[in-house]
DNA sequence: ATTTAAAATGAATGATTGTTCATTTAGTTT
DNA sequence: AAACTAAATGAACAATCATTCATTTTAAAT
């Protein structure tokens, strides 16, 4: 009886930053076993089982299973949203912002490969409005990206491009790590995977200007990268 | 009575270069619901319907759903690994091989956006031995670029790389116009996200060699791309 | 202690759906 | 046209699971 009204509680307020323990478990359970065995193999029983507490609980924290997907989803994305500007923050130079963002991207990827990849298995089976969310997420973290590049473009290390594009072009090939580890790992450790993306973008766009800088930058031994 | 043993005739010699019609039917109404709708979410009652038969015939023509799901993977596989090399081959010079290449695959990408996501979004549901069938599949049209890449190089007009990763970043920036589509559209046409693709390479690759060789073919205005 | 409320349980429900198979229909052979 | 085979049907089966809710346990308040 009193379940509804608790419910009612916890998820309306869906902006949700505090969240209980209890929610955070559940979040973590699904996550795991939502990367490892996929979404629609995963039964609510094993999810509370996991995080120790009965099926039916998972309701009181929860409108359903969709919304532990979702909660799973945005919980990776927001690693990015965290851990990329942590990373930039810590240059002032524009190439090694930019580089440090990539770097940075790569590496939470590397960390959680596969629940990187819950996003592209499961974003479409989500509602339009969650999966807005999702997409305005993704989009937030990629403006990061894409001021570090209008930041070299505008001290003119860099040559005139879509900085958009580009900036997705760079998020492509970081999730690519995870994409196709299957593959890629046998031919690179992460770290070259991450040096190679960087000296293929670096290779492109740098201008004249960009190029002296940058070497400048790689004698002074900066902590590169 | 004769049902099981049809099956088995039919499906046991998996080869299978010459399919039924019926079969093809099944198959290409699987691919498209699968696509359009995920795989979970599609019902082989749906599939029968819109393949204009009976539930029940689908299982004199495939073991089971998820072979269907096998079926529409490969065939998206096999659509590159038949259209790319077939581009590829109507040229003779190694940078016109490797744009024709790239050229194709976004081709087909942007042709079936929705079904170059199967992979991605499924592969991991199958068993193991399809799952090596399908990187079998990828690993050969990667094959390809790869060449291209490595005839460049040894013509002295691409720097020296790690070759499979880099055909596996152009793979990957290939397939991004269907993983991020509902963005990079919004930013951009097919033909300019290839051109800007093609171009990142280019201006990363191109020894100074390359450059010059790259220009005349240019103002020779060779059927470029 | 007693009352009230919240947290938690887990068996039962209800809906879904992949798969089977007894039966019918269509096509071929003799 | 009769006999036989293959193709096709679709109702029925069996299993799975997300979700609910009557009930119990735990904690807080009076």
């Amino acid at each position: 009886m009193s379940n509804l009204s608790s419910v009612n509680q916890r998820t309306l307020k869906a902006g949700n930053d505090m969240m209980s323990d209890r929610r955070q478990k559940f979040v973590a359970a699904a996550t795991e076993l939502f990367s490892n065995n996929g979404f629609h193999e995963t039964t609510v029983k094993q999810i509370a089982e996991k995080a120790g507490a009965s099926p039916g609980l998972v309701y009181n924290y929860v409108r359903d299973k969709e919304e532990l997907l979702l909660l799973a989803i945005t919980g990776v994305l927001e690693s990015y949203k965290e851990e990329v500007p942590k990373a930039v923050s810590l240059h002032d130079d524009p190439i090694l912002r930019f580089s440090a963002a990539l770097s940075a991207y790569v590496r939470v990827v590397a960390d959680k490969p596969k629940a990187t990849l819950l996003a592209y298995r499961y974003t479409a089976i989500l509602p339009q409005p969650m999966r807005e969310r999702i997409k305005d997420l993704e989009v937030e973290t990629n403006q990061i990206i894409s001021d570090c590049i209008s930041a070299c473009i505008a001290a003119g290390y860099f040559k005139e491009t879509n900085v958009d594009v580009l900036s997705y072009r760079a998020v492509l090939l970081a999730h690519g790590w995870a994409l196709k580890s299957w593959r890629l790992s046998r031919l690179h450790g992460v770290e070259e995977y991450m040096n190679g993306t960087l000296d293929l973008f670096l290779a492109a766009l740098l201008t004249p200007n960009g190029q002296r800088h940058y070497k400048d930058l790689c004698e002074e031994g900066a902590a590169l990268r």
